[in-house]
DNA sequence: ATTATCTATAGATCTATAGATAATGC
DNA sequence: ATTATCTATAGATCTATAGATAATGC
């Protein structure tokens, strides 16, 4: 049973939420006032603490929402790949694809992606699924998932902090080409890593 | 002339410094009170405003102070290392070998050091002078130095931030591993990758 | 005499809550 | 009648400065 009352208290809390991914693009959002926040959500400052009991806890779901969604979506587009290095690699582009659409959440991941490298929620874990697969199908070699996943998160990161820093360093084919680079270090063969990196994506 | 005035004004100085650099390495370190930090450092609240005008500059030149100490290290155990080659994977080795040493430069570098990577000083520019002599010398083949920047840097980032948060996911011989496959994805022949990343280090 | 450090505090926030108001359910 | 939202505010910070104290230079 999904009451107005319950549907209000809902949007409520979305528009909390909201504002605090605004605010999250922002450089030390962690800074601004819980007026700030109510705020820039359009909602009476009392209403705060209907919700969450700290900012803290406002901008940790904020970035989880972040993550999900992009996560929500890949899981989308590899709904039907069955091959693990494929998906692997879709995820790694349509990632890229994803921040680079949305100022908002390139910020919000620049600033925030490394600290749930190790969270299990967000984009990590599918990763790490993705490349214990592929070693298991025998699609990479290699020795440490981790050390590949550190790779994988930490230089599209990296990538991406470069690219919101400064537009012009960061040429149109450095994602993809990011992803043959890791392929090949995940030690595929050179040629099935271009053809594999440089797939046509699939319409979101 | 370095007067006993000038000085003791430099002492107090580096106390703020240091017990930002200290503070830092806790997490949200930017919301510590000046009252905090001068008693951290035992020095007199208004002292502060004698040296910083804001806890955003200390924290900030905090920061720097701790790229530069390990770049000073960088610098000194490569000054006579003609193969740029060698002098790239010499500093990611030593780099993670200073902040496994030293806790409080670890934390201070994985929760800031992506932000530096654009930066004028600290690690990212020595690193992106190794990769472009590399590249000249003809030890490494790639077309975009800044990808090889983001990769290397990215790449040690997301490992120290797994290493920190689960210690026990990170094996002791990851960390050279990295440099080798670093050094194979730019383009090394493998045996000579390995050859490179597994010399003996100089004594620091 | 000069200059940095220190103590004390005014004024400006900012958080958390209490109580009033508005919206919905029955 | 119930429950969420809103407004107003008490009390707790926190920053920035003024003026006193201590250390050094000459």
């Amino acid at each position: 049973m999904t009451s107005r009352v319950e549907r209000r208290k809902a949007a409520t809390r979305r528009k909390l939420i909201d504002a605090a991914r605004t605010l999250l693009a922002r450089e030390g959002a962690q800074q601004s006032s819980i007026q700030e926040i109510t705020e820039a959500a359009d909602v009476g400052f009392g209403s705060f603490y209907n919700h969450f009991e700290s900012k803290a806890e406002l901008f940790q779901v904020a970035i989880a929402d972040v993550l999900e969604e992009i996560g929500q979506t890949l899981d989308r587009i590899r709904a039907d790949i069955d091959d693990p290095a494929e998906a692997f690699t879709l995820s790694v582009r349509v990632t890229a694809r994803a921040v680079r659409a949305n100022p908002q959440i390139a910020r919000v991941v620049d600033q925030y992606g490394l600290s749930y490298l190790d969270s299990e929620y967000g984009l990590a874990p599918r990763a790490l699924a993705d490349i214990r697969a592929a070693v298991d199908a025998g699609r990479f070699h290699l020795v440490d998932p981790y050390l590949a996943l550190a790779s994988t998160g930490g230089s599209l990161l990296a990538l991406l902090h470069l690219w919101l820093a400064r537009p012009g360093l960061v040429g149109d084919t450095a994602w993809d080409d990011l992803a043959e680079q890791l392929l090949r270090s995940f030690g595929m063969d050179p040629a099935e890593a271009r053809a594999i990196a440089t797939r046509p994506l699939p319409q979101a």
